[in-house]
DNA sequence: CCTTTTTATTTGCATATGCAAATCGAGCTT
DNA sequence: AAGCTCGATTTGCATATGCAAATAAAAAGG
């Protein structure tokens, strides 16, 4: 059909009509039933289904599609958007499309790869319980043959089941996460610190040298999806955004 | 009278008749003809003024109140909202405030100050054309008597020209320039470095110690206000946001 | 003078209605 | 088969209407 699921939208009784149905919608998309390309239905068949006012209704679907949850055409109707692929303020989530929009060749090799509980290590360095069942991987990243960036990720198997038989030999794991997962919610710290004797050999740098560490760490709703670090020689990188008061005006 | 400017709101004639009224007013405001707190036209006004109907304009002020631009309270009416100080992303617009979070006490010591034709090297560093002419400042942030930033800023006189006959005695720069000035865009940019030796003098570190230094370059359409440089020793600071994919969820 | 009640103003919400614009598809024409 | 026309569907916009909620100001009462 080509409303798949207009059972699945209930309202809760909480407040304006249109901001229940708002709501409603916005959390089938959230949860991933209604994922990316879905056809949401028809204002009328709402209508119906909610009892409410095709106004009404219009309401609710307007205010997503300036949201940017729905893309809405006229006789086409309307579907769940993709989500943005970066957001406004320094989100580099994509590694080899950073280095790719250097102009340079991408590559990466993985380190290191391992499944099973969180070390104390892991643990405390990402704040998670021991008892987490994760995925860890070490990989370095290559701009042109030379190191760009450290990474060191956990991912929760709990979370993102499949990761267990997932090699990521195709594709690096931050990217990977990007097309099997969704997050609602990251938290992003950026901080500089000198690379120890190990990192900078790796970097091939000298130990001491100012790096720039962004840890990064996703969940949807409550449930954590993954942490990251990530080490870049400091002289190279900058990360740059552009903003204004309110959003974007 | 309680519309001040009821006469300055004017249609042009592009797109929707609500997005002309929203966009009418969203441009006094960010012009800064309305300063926040000021009143803005009841419904009723405006929609005689404009010869729209109530739902037409109210659909245009609900649209400004979910952007943040004005708060509206039922029979009190409808005033302009004053910027929100600090933006999801790691925006310390103000320097004492986040002293001040960290539960220390704030001071600040001004090293240098100069107005005047930018120099070539102020010029290069902050990209600005040599005519310019600015006000130049050098400072230094502390935090329970330890120094905590390092600031160099330069201010455009010919946007800002209260600068000129202000001392900063009682206000550092930023601050001073947020209750002066009015910005619609800025430009953030992190990196890590290695402090120079008269820098780390300054901040009391050592000298190659990674610091992390950001860069802010802000505009008022396109006239530019200011742009800073702020050094921080970088093992004890780290910049930390939150966010979803689509913004707030 | 202080407190309570009433009134009036302003925003908020929902509905019904009518028309316009975009565009997908079917059917028709050549 | 290719192109064209036309009808049907879906969203977009604007209006008019009515009522509800919040609350500032005025009036009434003690």
């Amino acid at each position: 059909m080509s409303a798949p699921q207009i059972d699945a939208v209930t309202l809760d009784g909480a407040g304006p009509l249109y901001d229940q149905i708002r709501r409603a919608i916005r959390d089938l998309i959230l949860a991933g039933t209604w994922p990316p390309g879905t056809a949401v239905p028809a204002e009328h068949a709402l209508m119906e289904k909610l009892g409410a006012s095709r106004m009404t209704v219009h309401r609710a679907l307007a205010q997503l599609a300036r949201e940017g949850l729905i893309t809405r055409r006229r006789r086409s109707g309307t579907i769940v958007a993709s989500p943005p692929a970066s957001h406004a303020m320094l989100d580099i989530l994509s590694i080899p499309q950073e280095v790719r929009e250097l102009g340079q060749i991408y590559s990466y090799r993985i380190l290191q790869r391992s499944n099973g509980k969180a070390s104390r290590d892991l643990a405390t360095r990402f704040e998670l319980g021991r008892s987490a069942n994760v995925a860890h991987l070490t990989l370095l990243h290559f701009a042109g043959g030379a190191p760009h960036v450290l990474e060191d990720r956990v991912i929760h198997s709990e979370t993102i089941p499949q990761v267990t038989d997932e090699s990521f030999a195709e594709t690096p794991p931050g990217d990977w996460l990007l097309q099997n997962s969704l997050w609602t919610q990251a938290e992003h710290a950026i901080s500089a610190i000198a690379a120890d004797p190990q990192e900078a050999e790796l970097l091939k740098i000298d130990a001491g040298e100012p790096c720039l560490l962004v840890e990064r760490r996703t969940w949807n709703q409550a449930e954590p999806i993954t942490a990251v670090r990530l080490l870049y020689p400091g002289g190279r990188h900058r990360f740059v955004g552009r903003f204004g008061p309110y959003g974007s005006v």
